[in-house]
DNA sequence: CGTTAACTTGATAGCATTCAACTAGCGTGG
DNA sequence: CCACGCTAGTTGAATGCTATCAAGTTAACG
């Protein structure tokens, strides 16, 4: 292992059991074992598609620094973005069970990526009771999350939707220590939020100035500044309870 | 015990191993002990919500006979209904890790429902890592539909829309041995389509008579009759890698 | 500084919603 | 037994939210 990996492991473990304890009691010996799970790092450069949907996969990965997303597209070339992911999300759990990719994985940003091979999640998994429930919880709030998402574009429209977007990534980024929730970077193109939110570029790009115009929110060269949080909170009608975010952790 | 709820049991573990064991492979230890999982079971009439948005859980609870549907709701009343559920599905494993219920769980018809305590699934869980893994794989093809879902509502046309959740529907059900493919009972209002695709009840019935006017699908009384499925799947654009269902189970 | 991607703006079009009225089926009670 | 009420389903007309098309401008980058 060269001495980058092993940087790159000390990062990630760092990020992952900080985000696996946030809820899960692991032990010791557990945070221990996830620790010495082999790993496999490689740099993605920006905007890469690492993940093909259909793919069949001998490893799961998490994102050790960098920013990615998840999506699926038609035949007609049209894009939905599932969920973005940050340093220390343990991107593609489902590999472990689910032989074909259901969905791709691209990068945002310049990125690293860990890779575990699947033996050795399961054997972890089946070793520690804990170690399973931790990665089982990641995988329920996760569901959660589509859940919302679903609410989200089936229900609200566009001028919520996007403001609800924004609330939920700025608690998920202060959560994760990424920046205060008033201010933080997501690198995401108009046309990104387009495809999450289920709405054209064109529209995106009123629908953000109508959310700055009403002083709520500003968003330039990927950073957000959220001017009134109550306000845009309101507005979107968010509530917290769909991210399991422990109540300790403030937005 | 009483001598019906014995007979659910038996109903209950019928199912709830069919498909478990579906991908799974659960060693004969592995089904007794899901068999022997401590239920309560519980007759609930039509069309009633039995776990309430926001409810804190301290039971997991399975559907025994009957369908049902899980949803959210926006204060405005907007209903997402995010998933239908028949007999043998583990409705809200979620409970057992995420304690409070981000969404609701509704019947549509007259059901029977067993609730099993968390303690004794995270018990048999970590006693049994291959039951964690059912479990666990469960959860990720829920996870795999709920993406389904967002790109169905949120790229789709609702045209195309109605007609991938019939062909998810119509597979779900005839794997499930509900049924052949062609001919199933669907006990849902165009009301209740509406809110699974984020349309309205109107559009609904516009856009079911033109699938009829196509010849491919009709629906009366909740009877779901596939007249093409070949050209109702092209018209869908309906793959069915995301429900993973094994290959050796025909459409 | 040329090239390209991202963003912005205006005008037009259309898919789906909304509103409203009407029909059909079904259980209930007088 | 029929009237009544209620839910589900159907149809028509009008509105509107958002997409589409087209033509910019700005910004990033080699």
């Amino acid at each position: 292992m060269s001495d980058q990996t092993a940087e790159w492991r000390v990062q990630l473990a760092g990020t992952l059991l900080r985000k696996l304890s946030m809820h899960a009691t692991l032990s010791p010996a557990e945070c221990e074992r996830i620790l010495s799970l082999p790993v496999r790092s490689q740099r993605i450069p920006a905007r890469t598609v690492f993940i093909e949907e259909g793919a069949s996969r001998r490893e799961a990965c998490a994102l050790v620094q960098g920013h990615a997303c998840r999506f699926k597209t038609l035949a007609d070339g049209s894009r939905q973005i599932l969920s973005f992911h940050i340093a220390g999300d343990f991107i593609d759990l489902d590999s472990t069970v689910l032989e074909i990719a259901d969905h791709g994985v691209s990068t945002l940003t310049d990125s690293i990526v860990a890779y575990v091979p699947h033996e050795s999640v399961t054997a972890a998994m089946a070793e520690h009771a804990g170690i399973a429930r931790a990665f089982w919880r990641e995988t329920q709030v996760d569901s959660s999350i589509f859940r919302e998402w679903l609410l989200n574009v089936g229900q609200r429209d566009a001028f919520t939707r996007l403001a609800h977007l924004l609330c939920e990534t700025a608690l998920r980024y202060s959560a994760a220590g990424l920046g205060r929730a008033e201010r933080f970077e997501f690198p995401v193109t108009q046309n990104d939020l387009a495809d999450a939110t289920a709405m054209t570029a064109v529209y995106v790009n009123r629908t953000l100035q109508r959310l700055r115009a009403e002083g709520w929110v500003s968003m330039h060269h990927g950073e957000v500044r959220i001017e009134n949080w109550k306000a845009l909170c309101d507005a979107a009608g968010f509530d917290r309870t769909y991210l399991h975010i422990p109540a300790t952790i403030a937005a």
